[in-house]
DNA sequence: GTCTATACTTAGATAGAC
DNA sequence: GTCTATCTAAGTATAGAC
């Protein structure tokens, strides 16, 4: 059916790959099911990546490929001095909206055990760290705060909003909440977590 | 092996069904590790429980029951009115570190895209949102942030500390991130959600 | 209630023709 | 490079003795 192109089938396999490894986790997936939705054969998978576990690693390695092609734009503001917070959550709450496979094979992984940090991602973290330690030198946010404390809060906030949202969305149709948008969550939380983070006195800032 | 005592039998197949299916979650655990783990065959599992997907309902529902039967002692505090904020947080961060089987359960199941609520869960989620309400009625807490965006702030800042732990280990190893404790961690993400929830004008709150 | 033996199904992987 | 046919291993589940 293909034709007859290695590179070209090798990306249609790992796209289906990808597909298929975010919705059912790497165990839940056959060969055969990636081969089905490919329209290849599963030999010709085994073929170019000679194992399951080689495809697994491949599909990996695209998605952090593809991450770090990207980084450049989505994480480079460093100069952003004053609101740094706000541009990590911004940032953390675009990743997750922007990249919902690689969130969610990442969370298979995490589950199953695989707790080594993926492609550039220390490097992310230092910078956080940095520009965070950076921020309470200068008194921007308060100094009593862990850098490790602030980046886990964000991340969580992020995390839980796009992770749960089947969940969440659930005890919204039984009442138990009322719903509210994207991007009216990203405000609220903006607002609590920079007011949680404002120093003591004087600085009160101005809200958006 | 077994004292030939279906009740008990049920229980080890549970107890070992529990851990393995939290370790690896339901499809990756086969019916012959809950018989090795439990000292019992397979067939005697079937025996009691049907199906392995039988023997997943029922894992289910001894946790739901345990949880249930536990949920006076740990979700009680309904008269703690001023300091809601502070007892949602440390029942939560409770809650994790109580149950990390059931938890990991509820992981592996929510990616597999099983979004219903477990157990009393959503007894618990209006109890959250009629406490948030009254407390912004109160103006002990701001009000122009939905009980939601609360809920789910809270949530996952202690989600990610106790789920991303090994995660986070790795980057601290990495120097990305200074270690700090779980009680450290506790006392800080408390500090700022409850500063960042404090309402604009002159109620400054005494700080821990 | 519990076991051994085994049937049936599906997975990953190979052989070999084209 | 790609497919069909097939092997082998492992999984769920059943049969039947004890």
């Amino acid at each position: 059916m293909a034709a007859r192109d290695g590179e070209e089938t090798k990306r249609r396999i790992l796209s289906a790959a990808e597909e298929l490894f975010a919705e059912k986790g790497f165990d839940g997936t056959t060969i055969r099911e990636v081969a089905e939705r490919s329209g290849l054969s599963g030999p010709l998978i085994l073929f170019h990546f000679q194992s399951k576990e080689g495809l697994c690693e491949a599909v990996k390695d695209a998605i952090v490929r593809r991450w770090q092609a990207d980084l450049g734009g989505t994480f480079v503001p460093k100069g952003a001095a004053g609101a740094f917070v706000e541009t990590m959550i911004e940032a953390a709450f675009a990743f997750y909206h922007d990249n919902p496979t690689m969130v969610r094979i990442a969370n298979w992984g995490r589950l199953a055990g695989d707790d080594a940090p993926w492609g550039g991602e220390e490097e992310i973290h230092r910078w956080y760290r940095a520009s965070l330690v950076e921020a309470q030198r200068r008194q921007e946010i308060r100094d009593d705060i862990s850098p490790l404390a602030i980046t886990a809060l964000i991340s969580g906030a992020v995390h839980v909003w796009w992770e749960f949202r089947g969940h969440m969305e659930e005890h919204v149709r039984q009442g138990s909440y009322d719903p509210i948008s994207d991007d009216a969550y990203l405000d609220q939380i903006t607002s609590v977590i920079r007011r949680g983070l404002a120093p003591r006195e004087g600085s009160e800032e101005k809200e958006a």
